[in-house]
DNA sequence: GATGAATGAGACTTCATTCAT
DNA sequence: AATGAATGAAGTCTCATTCAT
């Protein structure tokens, strides 16, 4: 038998696409940065890949399908809800970190080939399940109509991913880092809003 | 007058320019696709520019002003602020259309050159500026802390201008559509809190 | 009984290539589509042959042999010259359909590589011996000068080629039958031609 | 006004190309070849073709079209038939040695894209309208039966194009003296042949 | 011996930019 | 100033050939 298919090595250029990506875009990045990048020659890219595009594809796939697997594992556990909110806000923004290319590199291109609009509703249907629990154990506050509520969910969860995907590499820690503080604020606040409206406070 | 005319086809270039990238991105747009939907030789436009990248940071420089500009026509006249949150709401939406481009087709490669922070930044000081006129005259609530505010505001805008970036041409008026909506109702809840808060309701 | 095996492991890869180059000539054929259709593997190719340039030798002088062994077989008996004459023109021209893709694939490369000439060469000598046998019998005209004999069987015989060589596959078969036609009418004027000479009619 | 396009580059291109693709095949010829030989720059190709293609095309039409417009000119003057057909002897094989490129290097591709048949049509069907000339000046026999006439007029004038096809560059000009000593033999032979015929020898 | 993944040279084609007209 | 033909660098992709398994 010859050499066999190597899903090790098709990973391998994979991650070297996604980051080759998300540092130039699609049209700055070549098949040679990416080969060389993951030790390969040129063309075996395309033994594992048809296209160029393709490669992006499944590269933006890769990044998205891990941000989500790491938000799930995260959210998804038997802990109570406020140690999951505190996970949430102490870890989950590293999360964005990993996934900073697809945003800053990646952006405009798969959302031409409309690779964008699944993946941000699939997470922020994950945080609306999230948060539901939280409603449910009396735990968080918000708009009491729930169009509205999914509204405003949905664009602070894009406000925050643009704002990330604005920042450039060198300022993606300190940036992440503000936002991070400004929703622990603002989470706090929101608690104790709602203790004054319930006249607990 | 020879100036005049100079003036006109610079700008019939850019206004070319900025509609190709919008479509297509910075890479798939050819110098002559702008040239001939500007009516000029490919040639003519180096005469007005010194290369394809300058010609994208006009273009995206043209978008982003002219939706300062509008914004800022739009919200800084002497009506009552009632009136001119109204305006916003009814008409300023309208404004992101004009400048879906910048968002769907620009976003990646203006954000490599680093041509968003700064627009995204003049957007939100303009907007918190104006709420900050409303705040005085009692309209509006949020945050007490003007840090939680900013983030608040800015996180909103820039999700506003996500979840808009992401919608397909076909799909634009319907999402904005959509969007006014929800910040209509979204306004009106907060409104109706803070007069519970207050006691007045 | 391996070295049988082999043998017709080669003849597969041959008969393979063959009907490929014929089809779509030396360029566009790959290595891997004569494998694909051998049902072997492409670097199993390179076991028997050294080269694509050698396989494609090969499957040219295959059709080519092919056809001089079937031609003798078919003339080369010790039938009447009459009969054989009759199989000639019956039977003669299936065989043209089986090299066809000789013609019509491999023509300008094997040419170019000097496998032509020869093939041609011994088609005319052995149509030239056979005819030959029909004039001792008195069976056949032509000219009495043997060189413009020679140039006009080797004329026609390699016009019928050419002839073939540029019918498509799927009219193949009527420019054949068309051919055969031609050709039995062009031989019974001939015979009676000479039979008006000889003052036999 | 900028650089006009060039009728008399297009040409050279095309000159260029007829040779490239006449020695070495389609696949064989680069566009880099053909550039350098025409002494311009490889992209300049694309500003006459569109592509590959198209050039072979036309590089194969280009020798075809002047091979029948040479034929034209040589048959179609008011001198008579036998001055004409001494004319054709003597500098019609001359001109097949102008289109030999056709024949030997871009035979194959050329069938394979249906661009021959019609082009030996139009050279058999100008010979058949020249010796239907001779036939009514009473100068030429040959089968009374038009079809077989037909058939024999194809199959020679294909034949000799074969014959001139596989002859290597270097053996053309004795091929070609060769195959014309022996036609002006068939023909004094052929009239001869009628004048016994008619009684008259 | 067979396999087929890996290699990398090389081809076509595009396009930003230049510059003769 | 405008034009658009010319240039040539560079990118994607193919495929003959090699060689580890």
């Amino acid at each position: 038998m010859a050499r066999q298919l190597d899903d090790e090595k098709k990973q391998r250029i994979l991650e070297s696409a996604f980051e080759a990506f998300g540092e130039a875009g699609l049209a700055n990045t070549t098949i040679k940065d990416i080969a060389s990048h993951a030790g390969v020659a040129a063309g075996t890219v395309y033994t594992y890949f048809t296209t160029k595009e393709e490669v992006f594809r499944a590269a933006v796939d890769l990044g998205w399908n891990r941000f989500h697997d790491d938000m799930a594992e995260m959210l998804e556990t038997d802990e109570p809800f406020e140690v999951r909110i505190n996970n949430l806000i102490d870890y989950g923004f590293d999360l964005l970190i990993r996934v900073h290319p697809i945003l800053r590199g990646m952006f405009s291109d798969a959302n031409r080939m409309d690779l964008l609009t699944h993946h941000v509703d699939v997470l922020c249907t994950g945080m609306e399940r999230f948060f539901e629990q939280g409603r449910r154990s009396g735990v968080l506050v918000g708009s009491p109509n729930p169009r509205v509520r999914r509204f405003f969910l949905n664009s602070v969860v894009s406000g925050i991913l643009l704002n990330i995907s604005v920042a450039p590499p060198e300022r993606l820690r300190d940036e992440v880092e503000s936002i991070k503080t400004a929703v622990q604020e603002m989470m706090r606040e929101s608690l104790v809003a709602r203790a004054v409206v319930e006249g607990r406070l």
